[in-house]
DNA sequence: TTTACTGCAAATAATTTGCAAAACT
DNA sequence: AGTTTTGCAAATTATTTGCAGTAAA
């Protein structure tokens, strides 16, 4: 069974309709191995059916992070973006001088997770968090720019 | 020297003007030994300076960040807050739930840090992460609740 | 005096929502 | 047929910006 279709048969369960934007909205977010925002969403949606609109992607995206079936990461800066649980869990490194988003290996969270789940009773979800930095390129030039 | 004191301090140092409400501003921050919003921020200086404007708290707020006088964390979902460098170093633990804010011993995160410094070259800026999950009491209720 | 800073009001940007019409089941 | 969804347009929310007047240095 394709991811799509897995998604897809998760909703009717829940008994959701299966609508005809539906499957596209679904089809661009599992299809894209990647994380996406609502606009390529969208843009997705709209080579399918122009007369689709934003509004009903928004509801479709917050609809499958209810059911779980995706995550709605949160970048900063007005920045959010989707990924479905297909989508291997990864640290997203986001640059905050060019804003570029790098993915590492979430195994790196793994002892952080016990300790917040044992010291504080927090049930952490690392699967895609978010962590502001440098990357490499911007490092050197953060020490000359002070201002854009 | 008071925290104010050298807030202000440094921004003269750097050539800005110590004007009335930039003095009420970094008060209002400095003080409140906490993280603060922008609403937090201007309500403090509505009640010294009447006739101040909410965009003067941002451009000030945004100059402070600038300077790195002070952090910017997004906790998502549109909240965003703004903690001094004299506020300790903290993980915001987020709960999805209940929208509380647990401050988490940024300790745990000295490893994390220097894996991705040597493994993706990466400065995380580590001293005001945020971190979404479920707090203690939430954790309970999560199961029982599918839709608020 | 000079140029940065502020207040104000209008502009953004990213969502969200009310509602009547359209479409799943 | 009976609801759930959708499209559309208007409403929200949190910030940002242009500009002319005010105030630090």
């Amino acid at each position: 069974m394709s991811p799509c279709q897995s998604f897809l048969e998760a909703l009717r369960t829940q008994g959701f309709r299966i609508t005809h934007q539906r499957q596209i909205i679904v089809e661009a977010i599992a299809h894209s191995g990647n994380h996406v925002d609502a606009e390529e969403v969208f843009a997705h949606v709209q080579r399918k059916t122009p007369s689709a609109n934003i509004a009903t992607v928004y509801r479709t995206l917050d609809l499958l992070v209810a059911q779980g079936l995706a995550s709605r990461i949160d970048l900063g800066k007005g920045r959010v973006i989707y990924a479905t649980n297909q989508h291997g869990p990864h640290i997203h490194l986001v640059c905050r001088h060019c804003g570029q988003v790098i993915d590492a290996d979430q195994n790196m969270l793994f002892s952080l997770n016990k300790k917040l789940s044992t010291r504080y009773q927090f049930a952490a979800d690392l699967q895609h968090i978010s962590v502001p930095g440098l990357c490499n390129q911007c490092q050197a030039n953060e020490v000359s720019v002070q201002e854009e």
